[in-house]
DNA sequence: TATGAATGAGCTTTCATTCAT
DNA sequence: CATGAATGAAAGCTCATTCAT
């Protein structure tokens, strides 16, 4: 019967209904990621978490907040490491290859976290069928890292490129690079992603 | 990528079925394009086609039938055209750049096959629930792009690089490309595209 | 999959189609009569009727259209029954008990008609959850009736009083008269009938 | 009219029992009118009442008995009212008018009471699926009814007529008198009682 | 060839009730 | 006394597929 997201001076919730929460989300990442997301029904993430398919929607609203507390917890725990080893460098250089090579040292341990990801932003859609996530969801993303080529163009590390096209070309070349990976577990992803650090590295430079 | 549909020894399709395909196809494309892979139903693509829902299921085996003939058609007709503007190229450059631009050129009078394509690439998925097309089903292209990048290093355009790592990240920034275009209509495109064979040129010369 | 009620332009529903609409109208009739309108789910009324639950959604938009369509049904076969009678006839108060009668007379044979009908108008609530026939549903019914009463005030037959009260009495007490002989079913309905033609024929006189 | 719920050799009610009991049926009655019987869960009730849902599991046998007190009490206030308005009065004429006013003055300021004591009536079923209050659950009330016809028919003031059909048209023209106020709060229910008393006096008189 | 009709499985959601704490 | 948590049945609805005509 809980729906919303911690408003301000509403009770916290309590130890269990977090736990419960969290193991929810955890079954739903763990089929979304097998199954796909069409086919990551209510009942299979109950199944799959041995639970009675009601307890879900006594924890949440329904299936889109779910979908959503889905998105924002494993989000959220990328960005914080993410941020975390990004702190205090100072040339763009740097920031770029760190932001490669932190977020594939993650990810290396969230597999399917990522995949699940990546089929809720490309799936989920509101009531009126508009998608949830669309490629715009990746805005705010998209902002950040042009922050950072707008830095190397200002102190003369990086050549003059259209920010915007670096952005999305980065972006997608992680996203595919961990696509890749899911679909390929011999794959090498910290070579890989060295490899992209290089890439981007030459793209940018002046 | 094209799967036979038309086996040895087995009756050609009379030229009725074969308009009623096209149109059923073509129907698809744009219910998908439109209302995403999950809402298009066999019902909705038979009403948008303005024929009766048996129809569908008279010329295609089922859906999954119906979807991979999508895919057939559209990726059929993409590398008709990028192939015929790369006949005769014989730089690795040349090859690379005219690749990025030969796509974008196709696309941007196809937007909607582009969204239905890409739909059903990340949704499809067969009977027993494995996806029909992974990231795997690129690896023809990540082959057919190799061999340009392994020409450049063999000639010496290139740096060494791993190719793989090139193939995948190059084709996720033209595939990327064209979903930003589709989600921000106003994009400029060909400048995107122009862009993009900068920033490749970059990273994989000498 | 059909929806509106008879478009104009559209094509007529099949002799097929309107043979089921009308065996499903019947099971719900009776299934709403027996059980109530709250237990008169779309499976009961489906097993009723010895089809399938689909055939229910194949053949009506949903639940609201079923019960609408009952409610349509139901009323115009009254309406044609009594207004015939009526037909002809010039004092007010020959008029107000033939009404009466002829009302009485038709839903001697179609209790559970009248039991249905009682109950969708109480119980039928649209979507956003205000009642679909609230008593304003008889506001039609009341505004004949008042005409009725106008003309024997006009021609000096009735006495003078408020119309919508005995319009709203008129129609509650011949709603109760079938209410209580539906429960009671050895309960006279003609000679009640006649006594309410009485009872409205003294209320009204001058 | 009053079911027992003390019954005899049973431990009375604590004042904190009684006092939840009560908050809980006032938030029950102001749910079902606003809401109608069949939206108005227990968990809807009990967020009302801001209250948990198992409160009420605990106060209340279950669903059914709760709705039952419902009914008793708001149907024992309103006899309360009327009876004493009655005591003492000698001619059936008064009486008759007497009763017809009287519930109209209590039930102006009980408006809500009403709704939901007739969305329970109409509604309410026991768990084999019959109706708990019929048209049938009237019966005391029309006998007490009926005692003051006939009182009538003794002593002149009444003509002989049916006496049931009589008590079945007076209930049903209060009730729905109520109904229409309820719908169309700017009708004047005084003035509708006033028309009422006048309309059954000429009825029954000799 | 083409169609409308029918099916039954599966979906999300709501709900009264039970129970341990 | 009161609560939050959990259950499982039943609801309305969608859908791919089958089939007689």
């Amino acid at each position: 019967m809980r729906s919303e997201n911690e408003p301000e001076g509403q009770k916290a919730r309590s130890f269990i209904e977090e736990a419960r929460r969290a193991q929810i989300v955890a079954s739903a990442i763990e089929v979304i990621a097998e199954a796909g997301f069409a086919h990551a029904s209510l009942a299979r993430i109950a199944q799959h978490a041995a639970i009675s398919k009601g307890v879900i929607s006594y924890h949440f609203a329904g299936k889109e907040e779910l979908m959503e507390e889905v998105v924002n917890r494993t989000y959220g725990a990328i960005a914080e490491h993410v941020v975390a080893k990004m702190e205090g460098l100072t040339t763009a250089t740097g920031l770029l290859r760190t932001h490669i090579l932190a977020v594939a040292e993650h990810m290396r341990g969230h597999r399917t976290q990522l995949r699940a990801l990546g089929e809720i932003f490309y799936n989920l859609r509101t009531a009126d069928g508009q998608p949830r996530y669309g490629i715009n969801a990746n805005e705010d993303l998209y902002r950040a890292q042009e922050e950072i080529y707008r830095l190397g163009q200002r102190n003369g590390e990086f050549r003059d490129f259209d920010t915007r096209v670096m952005a999305i070309t980065h972006s997608s070349a992680v996203d595919n690079m961990f696509a890749y990976w899911v679909a390929n577990p011999d794959h090498d992803l910290d070579a890989h992603a060295r490899e992209l650090a290089d890439l981007f590295e030459r793209a940018c430079r002046a």
